[in-house]
DNA sequence: TTGTACGCGTTATCAC
DNA sequence: GTGATAACGCGTACAA
């Protein structure tokens, strides 16, 4: 592949010339750009990132370490994150943890030998060591959508407190007494979050939680459908179940339609994040949803800043509740979905 | 950040010996290398691998340009892509064209730049002349799931053809005759072929395609809706519409659904691609299943052949239909789903 | 078994 | 305005 000497042996100029053309760093000759421009043509040129990464010690690259690829909610986050890296000049290069701490480490890894310029990480778990040493490092980093507890990261997420409070208000509004939480799991911000807020506002709310209405699961589809079986083969079944995430409400709903239920008549269900096809689903599922574009492009910004050198504050965004008609809401109490 | 110098200098050695126990590309001192090996680790020292790109002319990344990261099926096809990627110990690098041949091009040429060692392109319509360029410049390059006329690159694709025959066999076996196709583009050669197989499967059977029973969208879940929003106006609408991909055929439930019309009693629906959550609507979609996972993985074992300088065999795998409930089929004849 | 020295393709610093 | 050249970090041919 040609290469900028070839270009400058043709076009009868230096190296160095060329390099000025190229990123226009330095006045140039109109005749002699022509001339560069012309060879670079004919040669079908193309710059090598690499060397040039090599030199100026700068990939324009940011890598992004999601939780879980086949979770629409990151899908669309990293959808998100590249569309506002792209406007910066940035490419972004995906990594899917597959909730896996080990294969976090593996990307985190990888990604550092390739140099990029920073790193949007949406943290497993655990805190695994290298996690630590990226700190320490002083790479940029920035935390999304989940935090770890005693890292002095700059963390993009949204808080669902407020949301939570509402789903809860509104619930009872409709008559729900016994509502059980699939929570996930306790080790991920998200995770406990979510439980916590929940808690704290059904007591708010004057409603008890019984104990064996909480139930918790991994975020994925199988754990919530084995939550639900448990939650359905109580004695007295709760009337509502509010899970944790998508993936968990799906395997909710899998569970109550083996059964024959229906929603919201035998129980009512709700679901925290909201995807494309829960308007779609009969009923369509009342939801929590996060900002998710804009958790991406604030994560992107943030990262920018940093790797800018410039300070960066957290963010936290709000998410909302979305009601449909999944917990027996009147006729046309529709919300407005997304 | 430390290079070989540094730790060559920490254990008393040259930049050569660092070098051979890192990659043991040569015998090394079993002393030596503990050494060395103590420097590693000491120092946190990381390899660099933009500076052994640009040594070795080997980035160990492929490139893949996807049409649209928002759409399940590509989506699916990156993650399986992925995990066989990392088994041969590369990593990818994922293009969103979003189905646009301008960004389709932004992305092949930033892979290009950073010289990835190989291409997976789900290519656009149009045929652009950057598209051109790279077969002309032997970059080690596949097609996936969509096909370029005229153009010498192997191509790992599904032939949906049978599936097809034996949709249009069980609508067919379920009373409906008058059935209508939402194509997608006809610039696409998965568009063009679903049409082609519809037609001909159609004509087989004995049944006919009225003209207005075939309506063309983008792919997108808009233009599904908007088909079948003219379908369903028709003087006689059509008793069963088949979606040419899964976001048309969402479109297509969503407007079916939006004149308080049910399926499969006042129209049946049946989808090209097959989705997750198709199995949790009411009722489940009859669907036509690629084998994507196996898609992604078949196309990297290509790619990496060409690589390697081997010959390289395209790679047709079959769709199958997934008999549902959305078609009017009896209670119990429900699919073995996915 | 180990060390020295060159070159990969760029950009940047210095002269001219 | 332009050209020669050093340097980025690494792998490797060649020498020792």
């Amino acid at each position: 592949m040609a290469s900028v000497k070839d270009v400058a042996r043709l076009a009868g100029v230096s190296v160095a010339t060329v390099s000025r053309v190229l990123n226009d760093s330095a006045p140039v000759t109109e005749r002699t750009r022509e001339r560069v421009l012309a060879a670079v043509a004919e040669l079908g040129y193309r710059p090598n990132a690499v060397a040039r990464s090599l030199r100026t010690d700068a990939t324009g690259t940011i890598g992004l370490v999601i939780g879980d690829i086949l979770n629409p909610f990151f899908t669309e986050l990293a959808r998100a994150a590249e569309d506002e890296a792209r406007q910066r000049g940035y490419s972004v290069v995906i990594g899917n943890a597959d909730e896996r701490a080990d294969l976090q480490d593996h990307y985190v890894r990888t990604l550092l030998e390739r140099r990029v310029d920073g790193l949007l990480l949406c943290p497993t778990a655990e805190i695994t060591s290298l996690v630590r040493d990226l700190v320490d490092d002083g790479l940029p980093l920035v935390f999304l959508d989940r935090t770890l507890p005693g890292l002095d990261v700059p963390t993009v997420r949204a808080d669902g407190t407020a949301a939570i409070g509402a789903l809860v208000a509104h619930l009872k509004g409709l008559g729900h007494r016994r509502v059980a939480f699939i929570s996930g799991p306790a080790l991920l911000s998200t995770g406990r979050e979510r439980t916590d807020a929940f808690m704290v506002e059904m007591a708010r709310h004057g409603l008890a939680v019984r104990p064996e209405y909480l139930e918790s699961g991994d975020f994925q589809a199988a754990s919530g459908r084995a939550a639900t079986a448990r939650l359905l083969d109580l004695p007295e079944p709760p009337e509502a179940i509010f899970a944790g995430d998508n993936l968990m409400a799906l395997g909710a709903l899998d569970e109550i339609r083996a059964r024959g239920l229906a929603i919201p008549g035998d129980v009512a269900l709700a679901s925290y994040d909201d995807v494309p096809w829960f308007t779609h689903l009969d009923p369509p599922i009342t939801a929590i949803a996060q900002p998710v574009r804009e958790l991406g492009r604030r994560a992107v910004a943030a990262l920018a800043d940093r790797i800018a050198g410039g300070p960066v504050e957290p963010v936290e965004l709000r998410a909302r509740l979305v009601v449909r008609r999944s917990c027996g809401e009147p006729e046309r109490e529709e919300g407005s979905g997304r």
